[in-house]
DNA sequence: CCCATTTACTTGACAACATGAAATATCCAG
DNA sequence: CTGGATATTTCATGTTGTCAAGTAAATGGG
């Protein structure tokens, strides 16, 4: 069955998988810096661009909505992230990041060494190249 | 700070992180459909291919070793997992994937749809090129 | 309008994963 | 042989994840 599969196939998926392993590294490891959790920090960017029903948070990082009260209650606690009565539908509660939340999701992102050193030795036209490339990958043929 | 950043990085960096995102969910699909969680398929990836001390498996999912002992715990009560003694020194645990292991381990594997769906678009020359831009990025000169 | 159903969120119980500190057994250098 | 380092485990604790049950509010058919 896997035999299916060419070795430059094969390649590239242990090349994105290396890819992967190393952005999730560096991810964690900025997130720590700022004493955030993995998922925090994700919820935080979320967040960041702009408030969100729990809901909608639990759909982007693909888990359960009971598990995304937890997530913000710590990021309330800390008062990075507010909890805010949706107008249009009572039911719905929605997380906002406070300007302390933006700010310290800001330092984070720029912190993020995998957005420079690794492509930082990639030409312009390779960077060029490879947006195309993945973009294609995922589907996305604007 | 993190004005530093070209528009075309931050669209590869953001690009990536979709990847990285894609790639997760599909993994731990394909584990969850062996009843494996995620860092339960990893572990195994890893002794499919040869036996290794505990340690060594901390060291390559950048965990504590004390993290390891569970992981394997549960995987040994299943049976795809055994410790074995090291003849060489006799503090090191050895875990090595059964025959059952490293059968589920290649299953799970080439289920891994991640591998062949977004791929299959790309064509020969496209593949090639990513393999060598993503090389080069990782710092592959080989 | 009213009631049944659906939707949004929270709570509680529980399992997996992760860290750090302490205990045990073994190795190794002096 | 002894003291210090190393490999693993155990324990305490915290975060993340699931699922089931509960509350509150919206919605639609009669």
């Amino acid at each position: 069955m896997a035999a299916r599969i060419d070795p430059l196939t094969r390649e590239v998926v242990d090349l994105i998988g290396t890819v992967v392993s190393r952005y999730h590294s560096e991810y964690d490891a900025a997130a720590s810096k700022h004493q955030l959790t993995g998922a925090q920090a994700r919820v935080l960017g979320l967040l960041a661009l702009e408030p969100l029903p729990m809901r909608r948070i639990a759909e982007q990082l693909k888990c359960e909505p009971s598990n995304i009260t937890g997530i913000v209650d710590r990021l309330e606690a800390r008062g990075l992230v507010e909890r805010r009565p949706d107008p249009a539908d009572r039911r719905v509660k929605l997380a906002a990041a406070t300007a302390e939340g933006r700010q310290t999701y800001e330092r984070l992102r720029s912190s993020l060494e995998f957005a420079r050193e690794p492509l930082a030795q990639l030409s312009a036209a390779e960077r060029t190249a490879l947006r195309d490339i993945l973009r294609h990958m995922l589907g996305l043929e604007a």
